[in-house]
DNA sequence: ATGAAGTGGGCGGAAGTGGTCGACAATGTA
DNA sequence: TACATTGTCGACCACTTCCGCCCACTTCAT
């Protein structure tokens, strides 16, 4: 499982170091990764399996499925596979790179099966404009957290 | 279980020493930890399994649960997987250490499954803008204590 | 006085960063 | 079509920074 954030740069070339935290999990994965975004906000590191489970499920849909349509537009859109360097660096589309913002300063973020790259500044913004309500105290509450 | 408060010292390097107390408690759940907090007021410590325990209830909802996507948002942006050193001291992540101030003087606390660690200032501020209203007292009482 | 608890800090290896070089694709030119 | 030119990207190399590990000292309680 991967979890927890670490500071990072996006180097000139588009390049993000991954934490050595996560290296030994995703090594064990495979050496390609899908690197994608839905909304082009921020971007997914998806270890090739991961993706592949995903595309999987969506394959069971009809392909005139709208979700499915509007997920593989986004997702093929800003998508490419990539492969790790010698380094332990990815390189993030630019395209993706471009709308999500990402050069210098970024979050690289374990979310249990994939990886969140974001703008730091835009992750904090995305933080203040959902604040944690009442009801959601509630929910965290019952996780016993 | 883990209870009582002890003060202790953050120091340059972000080091905090476990209190003598907890370290026989905690050795026994494992050497790993993961740091982390929700608001990036105070700071928790999570013995692994705990932590998992808490991943297991996320797991069971849907990952557009906005309480789920909330907390794991947060928890992920302060969280990292941390070991104790040799002198039983634990590493709080940078991010949270600015976040919730913690240089210099922090309580430790423990809180049944889990640690916290506060600014000592803040923590006392805490408690003088949270007075016990007739609805606590109340709760308390059914507790029978 | 002695041992346990807590604190500070040095050091070496790992992690992270920047950059060069060469292969190859894309484009332009005779 | 053959060849030159340019630009991009992957692979590799070299340097710097940081932090995990360990050692040593201080403080405190009995």
């Amino acid at each position: 499982m991967l979890r927890g954030n670490y500071p990072a740069t996006v180097d000139d070339k588009g390049r993000v170091k991954i934490p050595a935290d996560f290296l030994s999990e995703l090594r064990r994965l495979g050496r390609k990764f899908y690197v994608t975004s839905v909304a082009g906000d921020h971007a997914r590191i998806y270890p090739m399996k991961a993706w592949e489970e995903i595309e999987r499920k969506l394959a069971k849909r009809s392909s005139y499925n709208p979700a499915r349509q509007k997920f593989l537009a986004r997702t093929n859109y800003y998508g490419q596979v990539v492969e790790m360097d010698g380094q332990g660096r990815i390189l993030i589309p630019s395209i993706l790179r471009e709308s999500a913002e990402m050069k210098g300063d970024v979050d690289v973020q374990g979310n249990l099966t994939y990886l969140q790259v974001w703008n730091h500044a835009r992750f904090l913004d995305q933080l203040n404009n959902n604040p944690v309500t009442a009801e959601d105290i509630q929910a965290f509450d019952e996780l016993g957290a």
